[in-house]
DNA sequence: TTGTAGGCGTTATCAT
DNA sequence: ATGATAACGCCTACAA
């Protein structure tokens, strides 16, 4: 298709006949125009298509309208829901949102803010790969919200989530199920909130005078493989499937680690959730909703993790700043895997 | 952290001691300034931390050196790679991609469409939720590639997938390992992809003086679910397991049906690769190597393709469109679930 | 080598 | 009610 023109108020204003002030007023629906005046600039407007030049008012303004987006892991399954919930609380107003992947290289993240910068962005959100609190970006000519992974400086305005929280409310569900004999298979111990869900899930059991089945957390990685493995050391135990003693739930630290588990669990012929309740962490639907049974799941909300973090933004960019971390709450997610009592 | 005065050219040019042209050309790397005056402009410049306005120079230029993204499924897992290969052409220049997510609705995209032109993006990139051919959005200012799904118009830009040439690759392969009596499960009807890879997958078998085992292939959905099933109503067949006329091969039409497939397998003791290969559609790394035995499946290459829709934007952009429909060729990844030769 | 002036498209102010 | 004009920040002739 080949490109038209593009049309001007000028354009306008000398199809209607009148200066391009008297355009501007009609088409802003300022009060000081006539009726007629007005009916004539708004019919030169459509039928010129007239569209307004935002950058032109923009450099009068002082306001782009438009806020940064620097992520870390486009590829990454935690971005894309905070993405959508930023993308979704931009676009109720006039805000769009320039995206910037920075694939966890901070040169290429500094890059990219000069571009954003450069680009009179109204404000920042930096999205991180991992939950792990980050190097600040430091003083900004526009306020910045860190979302997902929080910034390292207090003062910062961070929205994150409370991984601790969601390990205690993992194993409380599987208690209120009337488990006892929780085993706990978390993920890479190379991140926090490996670490953090663990200790939730600790203080969880030991509020109710328990210890995780088997003595200790598990720590491996993200996949479905490190599940399948952890499980199958559980297993091995002389004592696993002991009608009084056997492990009769299980914390997972993802949905994929829990998808490794439920499919040895079957393969040896352990009822879910009848012998043993499974209860995951992300509640990814697709691992979710496509495992049998289907997962219980901690969810993190982060699309309205997300949300939040652009109104933080769009609330300081008004001039109301609030410095500190925002935490996001998580719930359960319930499904098949885990049954409400017995 | 609080926000710094915005610095402009003619701070620097004041602090400089010289006239914001003078400033300009300094900064600019015209040939007609002393470099002692150069140097002094560059200082104040680099210690009023100077960014100059791009808005400013687009209003100049008419280029406003940003691309529109406009996707149907942020949460999808299609649009993502072809987003990442559109920001990764844009930011290995200087244009920076303003993301709007349409989610299917053409009533939203035509308002994110009036945002980005006031914007006065230099062009759009516009992203299909499924690989099906869609409207054209016609004539607009400003050239637009459509990417995944292809526009209907072929006047207009669009780079999409193969779909039929996937399904005979698969084939092929599975031909190529020694196999004849191969089953299809194809995905949701209402899909064209769902179709067309039924279709070269037909093509091929047809070549090769084959049919597909059971007669037809099925359609269902592209969900593990649907996997499931369809491989439980094959193995219902009474020669499903026969030594020479039973399945020897299965082709999916996504991972994730698949895995769903080798599930059913493992659990009714069918060796895979040895007794039954397996052949999938996405190559969706998570799933594909996740599942045991690992899947081969054909790769779309979608970060290739969303790189070319970036790349042949840009020419359009420099006044070289090339109108009609660029087909990324998809290739096959081989991992365990099928075995070269027997 | 440096500075002055005009203009990009829009809005707001101030005349008319 | 309408219009002329200045201003936003920058760049590029052209003049000095």
């Amino acid at each position: 298709m080949v490109e038209a023109r593009v049309t001007t108020l000028a354009d306008v204003a000398a199809l209607a006949g009148v200066s391009v002030a008297t355009a501007s007023k009609a088409l802003n629906n300022r009060q000081q125009v006539a009726p007629t005046t007005r009916q004539r600039v708004v019919e030169a407007a459509e039928q010129l298509r007239f569209r307004p030049n935002t950058l032109a008012k923009s450099l009068l303004t002082g306001r782009s309208g438009t806020i940064g987006l620097v992520t870390h892991d486009l590829d990454g399954r935690f971005s894309i829901p905070v993405l959508m919930g930023v993308e979704d609380a931009a676009g109720t107003g006039k805000m769009s949102a320039l995206l910037c992947d920075a694939r966890g290289d901070s040169l290429r993240e500094a890059y990219h803010l000069q571009a954003l910068l450069g680009r009179r962005v109204d404000g920042l959100v930096v999205v991180g790969a991992r939950p792990d609190p980050r190097e600040s970006l430091g003083r900004l000519p526009v306020p910045v919200v860190y979302a997902y992974a929080p910034s390292l400086d207090p003062e910062d305005m961070s929205v994150t989530v409370d991984h601790e929280a969601g390990g205690r409310i993992g194993v409380e569900h599987l208690i209120a199920c009337g488990r006892s004999r929780i085993a706990v298979i978390s993920g890479d111990p190379a991140y926090g909130a490996a670490h953090q869900r663990a200790t939730g899930a600790l203080a969880a059991l030991g509020a109710a005078g328990l210890a995780p089945w088997g003595g200790e957390v598990l720590f491996g990685s993200w996949t479905e493989s490190w599940g399948r493995s952890a499980t199958e050391m559980f297993l091995a135990r002389p004592d696993a499937r002991d009608a009084e003693r056997g492990i009769d739930g299980i914390l997972c630290g993802s949905d994929q680690i829990a998808r490794g588990v439920l499919d040895v669990l079957r393969e040896r012929g352990v009822a879910v959730p009848r012998e043993v309740s499974v209860v995951s962490h992300d509640n990814w639907e697709l691992f979710a909703t496509g495992s049998r049974p289907q997962l219980t799941s901690v969810d993190m909300h982060l699309e309205d993790l997300g949300r939040r973090a652009a109104n933080r933004l769009f609330e300081a960019i008004e001039g109301r700043a609030t410095p500190g971390i925002d935490v996001v709450p998580s719930s359960l997610v319930m499904r098949e895997s885990s049954l409400p009592t017995g």
